[in-house]
DNA sequence: GAGAAGCAGATTGTCGACAATCTAACAAGG
DNA sequence: CCTTGTTAGATTGTCGACAATCTGCTTCTC
C-alpha cells in the first residue's frame, strides 16, 4: 500500500467560502474600516442567500473584524491608533513566550519551514505585490507560534494577526509607494537557528517597533479625519 | 437639567439571549463536553427558529466553546489536560502582562471595585454556591485585565476566562464535595493593594498554580474514559 | 456468512418570504 | 424657529419549508 497522507477535504458550505471572501476583502482593504455591509446588496452580489452571509458575518464579528449593531448593521471595525497600540504590545508578549516555548522544539523540519517561508517574503519583495508580502511576512512571523505546541497561544495569536494584517493593508495603502523591505527579516531568521534565545526574544521586540512607529503615525492621522462609511 | 449617565439598553434579539443562554449551559456544565447540539430539539425546546439559534451557535464557535463539523454537527468542546495547560500557561502571561499595565493605574475606585469582588467570593463561598464561586472568582481575578486599558488584551483574557470556567465546573461537578476555598484570595488582593509589583506578579503565579494540579489530576482521569456524548 | 449496493430516516445547510425595527423626510403645533 | 408626531422606505431579525448530506439498516449477490 502506498504511504500517502491525504489532507482534510475542504469545507464545502457556502459559509465557509463566504468567510473567506469577506475576511480577505477586508484584510486586504477592499472594504474600509467603518464600513456598513448591506446584507441584501452583498447577498445578492454573491448569489447566495442571506442565511449563510448572515451567519458567516457573525463569525467575523466574533473574529474582531467586524462589529454589529442589532437593528442598524454589521461594519468593519475602526482602527484607532490606540488598537493598534495595544496589539502591538499584546503581541510582543505573545512572541517572547512562544520564543520560549518553540525554543527547546526546534528542529530541522522547523528551520526548513523557516527558510521557505522567508523565501516567500523575498519572493513576494521582488514582485512589489504588497498584499502578499504582508501575508507572507506574518506567516513567516507566525512559525514560531505554530512550533510552541500551545493550541490556545496559537489561536489567539491568529486572532490577532487578523488585525495586524488589516492595519498594514491600510497603511501600505495609504502610503501608494512600493515599501523597500530590503531584507528586515535576515537577523530574525538567523537568530531564530542561533542558540541565544534571549536575544532572539529581544530581537523580536525591536524588529516589531521598526514598522510599528510609522504605522501608529499614519493611524493618529486617520483618527483626526475619522472615516464616513459607505 | 439632571446629570445622569444612562447605560445603554439591553440587545433585544433572540439571538443574544440565545447566546447567554447556551453559554450558561455550558459554562456551568449542564451541556457535558463532546455533546452534540441538536438543532431542531433545542429550537423547539427555546421556541425559537432554527436561523437565531444557528447564528449563536456560530458565535459560540468562534468564541472557541464549540465546535462544528458541516454536514454532522455542533458540539462542545472536548477538554483535554493539554488543553488546560495550554490555556494555564498563557494565563500567566497575560497576568503579568496586565498586572505590569494596570499599576499604576491603579486609584480608589480600583480599590473599591476590588474589595466588591473580593466580597463577592466570599459570599458565594458562605453561600456553599459552587457556580457562583467560580463565577466570581474569575470576575475577581478579571479586574486585573478590565483596568489594564488594553481592549485586545481583555478581549483575549475574556476568550481564556470561558474555557477556565468551563473547565472549573466540570472539575468540581467531578468531586461532588463543596469545595472549602476558605481564602485563597486575601493575599492576592492585599498584594494589589501594596507596593510591590514583582511579589503581585509572582503570586498570581502561584496562587493560579495551586488549583491547577488539582485540575489537572481530574482532566488527566477523563482522557482514560473519553465522554461518548448524547 | 461476508461484503457491496441501495434505501429510509434523521440532521444540517440553504432559500425565499414575512415581521420587527430603524432612519429620514415631512407635517403639525407651540 | 424649534420641537414633536407621523409616515414611508429601507434594512435587519425571524420564520417555515425545501435541498443536500450523512448514518445505519436492509437487501442482494456471491
Amino acid at each position: 500500500m502506498a504511504k500517502l497522507d491525504f489532507s482534510p477535504i475542504a469545507d464545502t458550505t457556502r459559509r465557509a467560502e463566504i468567510v473567506a471572501l469577506l475576511r480577505r476583502a477586508i484584510l486586504t482593504g477592499q472594504l474600509e474600516p467603518g464600513q456598513k455591509l448591506n446584507e441584501l446588496r452583498i447577498s445578492e452580489q454573491m448569489r447566495v442567500s442571506r442565511a449563510p452571509l448572515r451567519e458567516a458575518m457573525r463569525e467575523l464579528v466574533q473574529e474582531g473584524i467586524l462589529t454589529s449593531i442589532p437593528y442598524a448593521g454589521t461594519f468593519v471595525i475602526d482602527v484607532t491608533a490606540k488598537d493598534i497600540d495595544d496589539a502591538y504590545s499584546l503581541n510582543k508578549v505573545l512572541d517572547e513566550f512562544a520564543i520560549e516555548l518553540m525554543w527547546k522544539l526546534r528542529d530541522q523540519r522547523f528551520f526548513d519551514e523557516l527558510d521557505r517561508r522567508h523565501e516567500a517574503v523575498k519572493q513576494a519583495t521582488r514582485d512589489r505585490d504588497t498584499t502578499r508580502q504582508i501575508e507572507t511576512a506574518l506567516q513567516l512571523h507566525g512559525l514560531i507560534h505554530e512550533w510552541a505546541d500551545n493550541s490556545v497561544l496559537l489561536e489567539t495569536w491568529q486572532r490577532l494577526t487578523s488585525r495586524l494584517q488589516m492595519y498594514f493593508a491600510l497603511h501600505q495603502q495609504a502610503r501608494k509607494e512600493v515599501v523597500p523591505a530590503e531584507d528586515v527579516h535576515e537577523t530574525y531568521v538567523a537568530l531564530l537557528k542561533g542558540n541565544d534565545m534571549r536575544a532572539a526574544q529581544r530581537h523580536a521586540r525591536e524588529h516589531i517597533d521598526l514598522d510599528f512607529e510609522e504605522l501608529l503615525a499614519y493611524a493618529r492621522g486617520l483618527e483626526r479625519r475619522p472615516s464616513k462609511g459607505a
